[in-house]
DNA sequence: TTTATTTTGTTGCCTTGGCAACTAAATTCT
DNA sequence: AGAATTTAGTTGCCAAGGCAACAAAATAAA
């Protein structure tokens, strides 16, 4: 694994509270595999087993729910950094419930989930702290799927607007939020029909809640 | 704790693939404490701090997602054995986002956080058993919200109700399902009307493709 | 820069299913 | 067992928003 991949991959929230000198041994012992990808390459099928946590180093994937009839749900993003295949690391299956693809050329790094096991014996401390994040990585995106509930139970479109401005604010903390993709995009993560999306922001606008600035928009509330 | 409450709890997913002597050994280091609660009482409000994980030992409690406007969605039934609180574990905030009240009367037994990550030093083995079962748990959690999420992207009621039972069927491997609430709470669970829920169980009686018995369904798909 | 592709706004029509209100049946409580 | 409460079925009305189809704007590719 060349240096500037470990350098990267050094600020994931796995390695959180992990010293550099542990985190040498530790990428030692996990023996991460680099891989590339091509803008809307696959990386994990629906139903794929899953064998490796995997680590976003460069460019973004996105996680898709896959539906029967073919359409599909967007269930994440995957900037650099991002965490996935980790809530696998101890189920007994280990297939994934989603498919994941490269949205622009993604590089990633793959992680065994036997390294993740194996390695106690030699460093139980480092291992804990280890498993600790994992933890925390798999609460937090608990949490986002949470979110994602929150939004989807309102009943009227622009309660689930709402909702999302607000979660993307933090709660009301900021009075600015960007939405981290496309409109046509959104539509479909709110579950709702793209033109009336359409509608309803140009209603909210009016209606002096919000301001829509591209992707920036303003919270009036 | 009591012999017999030991004797319930040993068969939690928290301890499994464990022998009986770690159990005895761990259940010692984590020294669980036991709460009673009359029917209606509330185990946890949202936003409250979360220090203790939970096992509900008898009687079912019932997990909430609580609505600025007052309403609130079930998240999930807890029936006996079942953990909560574990997916605050990791996180930085340890903030509930449900609120947990008893359905019946229920009794829980609570074990501190603290104790969980304390204890490496002495039973680095079974400290590591345990965390990963801590991990299989909420692993689970996560892909029960997840099941939840492709309940609610169908479109229409019907498509619901279909993804619903073909879920609870596991996937196909059961004929016969058995709703775990009533009508009423599961038309909240679908996040739809109960009387157009009605509706559509009747029709979807009529067209041949369940059979309605109280709270068991036969399902002919 | 030009072309191709994707994203966005906008309109009208029409279906799904939410809502209220009431009755009946089934549980639970005492 | 009888009363009280909760659950379930049924109806008609109506609004929210899905859908299709098109045009314009904005991005990306060449």
């Amino acid at each position: 694994m060349e240096l500037h991949h470990r350098a990267i991959m050094r600020s994931a929230k796995l390695f959180q509270d992990i010293s550099d000198e542990e985190y040498e041994a530790l990428i030692n012992c996990l023996s991460p595999r680099i891989k590339h990808y091509a803008k809307n390459e696959i990386l994990l099928l629906t139903e794929d087993s899953v064998q490796h946590l995997g680590i976003v180093l460069a460019g973004t994937a996105s996680a898709y729910l896959d539906h029967v009839s073919g359409s599909q749900t967007l269930i994440s993003n995957l900037p650099p950094l991002s965490i996935f295949g980790e809530v696998l690391v101890s189920t007994r299956m280990h297939r994934s419930p989603v498919t994941i693809h490269a949205a622009s050329d993604v590089t990633s790094v793959f992680i065994e989930y036997k390294r993740i096991y194996s390695m106690c014996e030699v460093a139980c401390s480092v291992h804990r702290m280890f498993l600790q994040n994992v933890l925390k990585i798999i609460g937090d995106k608990y949490f986002h799927l949470f979110d994602r509930i929150a939004v989807l139970r309102e009943k009227t479109l622009r309660a689930k607007i709402m909702t999302y401005l607000y979660t993307l604010s933090g709660n009301g903390d900021a009075k600015t939020v960007t939405i981290p993709f496309s409109k046509t995009v959104l539509a479909d993560y709110l579950l709702a029909n793209r033109s009336a999306l359409s509608k309803e922001l140009k209603k909210m606008e009016d209606d002096g809640l919000i301001v829509v600035k591209k992707r920036k928009i303003e919270l009036a509330f």
